[in-house]
DNA sequence: TCTGGGGTCCTAGGACCC
DNA sequence: TCTGGGGTCCTAGGACCC
């Protein structure tokens, strides 16, 4: 086992609370002091609670649930979400990361995640790995008064390992781990969805074999733990010993291009056929100006459904197109045909858009004549004109006449960032 | 179990080629 | 047409993460 251990001094940073301590740091308020939860009351009772504030969570309120399940707490402030903050936030946590290790070193994990390799750096800093740590933490307090943790490892799982289930919980908000905590820091992990990459359905395949905690996953048979899951049974193994061999400036790293590019909705109600395509049409574009934006182009399309729950059911198919593109044209082609081979016309509750195979926008097609080459140019010229507009007057200043149909989601949904009010 | 939206990776099975 | 095996690509579905 020893052969595969890598020894690396690995950070795995998270920002506490990530929405709720943004919303603290704009009103100027402590959020270890202050009663505040993100959720956007305009949406109903049934809408989710994003964050709440590290007070309330340390006194036990539950970071994710409806918003009709809030306990009355005095005080209490309801922010309404602004995705765009905490983008930008984001964003400034990153170029701190950037101003101690270069990109290559740098993964993004989420909004709110990040790992940083410092092997290379702790000389030059004079720092031991803890003490760089604090001094990041302290610049990200400092500079965007957003309360931080962090994890230490030799290598990425233990690093993420230690955030999760030490550095988030102790009072210095620092834990480091080596191979040699393994036995009495990973082991004892129970139960078993408690470690990162094992979830409610693998746990219970798990129990199945007897297997309750990552002891026993360690002391499992590896032959067994593969023939059962495939390559994650022997992952799982390893992961249960520490081990883990990805090193982020070989291809975990910031660099790392995206793969697919896509976009759902759960209606607010059920959506009879007629209104299907319309609703479709919407986020196909949505897609495809965010394709134009990233200047990439995608070759298959992926469309789901899941139909009102009175009917149960859906679909979820793909198709490849003859050509890369980033037209909502090409795009809505396909999904209609997807629709016309696959769809009941039963009431919709559910629709999911994305688009695959990206490549780099390419504005020649080698095997296409010329008449046809000069048409992708010219549409795309079109298409990108229509962004600008949209991007220094606003999504809704130019769109479709379709969008004014009262049944479509578009224009409510242009406040939007990721499903939530930007 | 689902409640949210946006992603990633893995697998089994089929089609096709040599 | 079937005999064999190996490889690649594609699709649908499952599982996980934040």
């Amino acid at each position: 086992m020893d052969q595969y251990k890598i020894y690396r001094h690995v950070l795995c940073i998270d920002l506490k609370s990530f929405y709720a301590s943004v919303e603290c740091a704009l009103r100027g308020l402590d959020p270890f002091k202050t009663p505040l939860i993100v959720a956007d009351k305009s949406r109903g009772g049934g809408s989710i609670v994003l964050a709440i504030s590290p007070f309330l969570k340390a006194q036990g309120l539950p970071s994710r649930f409806r918003l009709h399940a809030l306990p009355s707490i005095p005080n209490l402030i309801i922010a309404k979400p602004r995705m765009h903050e905490y983008l930008r936030v984001s964003r400034d946590v990153i170029e701190i990361y950037l101003n101690f290790v270069s990109r290559e070193d740098l993964h993004i994990y989420s909004i709110d995640e990040a790992f940083l390799d410092v092997t290379a750096y702790l000389k030059y800093y004079r720092k031991t790995s803890s003490e760089l740590a604090q001094t990041i933490l302290d610049t990200i307090l400092k500079k965007t008064k957003i309360p931080a943790t962090c994890g230490i490892g030799d290598n990425m799982l233990l690093s993420k390992l230690a955030l999760d289930l030490e550095s988030k919980k102790n009072a210095s908000g620092i834990a480091k781990w080596h191979y040699s905590d393994v036995e009495k820091k990973i082991w004892s992990i129970k139960p078993l969805s408690n470690m990162w990459g094992i979830g409610p359905r693998l746990e219970k395949r798990l129990n199945a074999l007897n297997i309750y905690s990552v002891y026993d996953l360690a002391h499992a048979n590896i032959k067994t733990l593969k023939r059962q899951f495939g390559l994650i049974g022997e992952e799982l193994y390893y992961h249960a010993h520490g081990i883990d061999m990805s090193v982020i400036s070989e291809g975990f790293g910031m660099i790392r291009h995206v793969k697919s590019v896509g976009l759902g909705q759960t209606l607010f109600r059920d959506y009879s056929a007629d209104m299907v395509p319309q609703i479709m049409l919407e986020m196909i574009d949505e897609v495809a100006e965010k394709l134009r934006f990233m200047n990439q182009e995608g070759q298959t399309l992926h469309l789901f459904m899941r139909y009102s729950k009175a009917y149960g059911g859906g679909f979820s198919r793909q198709i490849k197109l003859e050509h890369p593109t980033s037209d909502p044209r090409d795009l809505f082609q396909a999904a209609w045909h997807l629709m016309g081979q696959h769809y009941d016309d039963l009431p919709v509750r559910q629709i999911g858009v994305r688009v695959t195979q990206l490549r780099l926008y390419q504005p020649f097609e080698q095997i296409s004549l010329f008449q046809q080459m000069s048409q992708k140019k010219r549409r795309m010229a079109y298409l990108k004109a229509l962004d600008q507009i949209k991007q220094r007057y606003g999504q809704k200043a130019i769109h479709r006449l379709s969008y004014l149909f009262e049944h479509g989601t578009a224009l409510e949904r242009t406040q939007y960032v990721g499903g939530h009010h930007g």
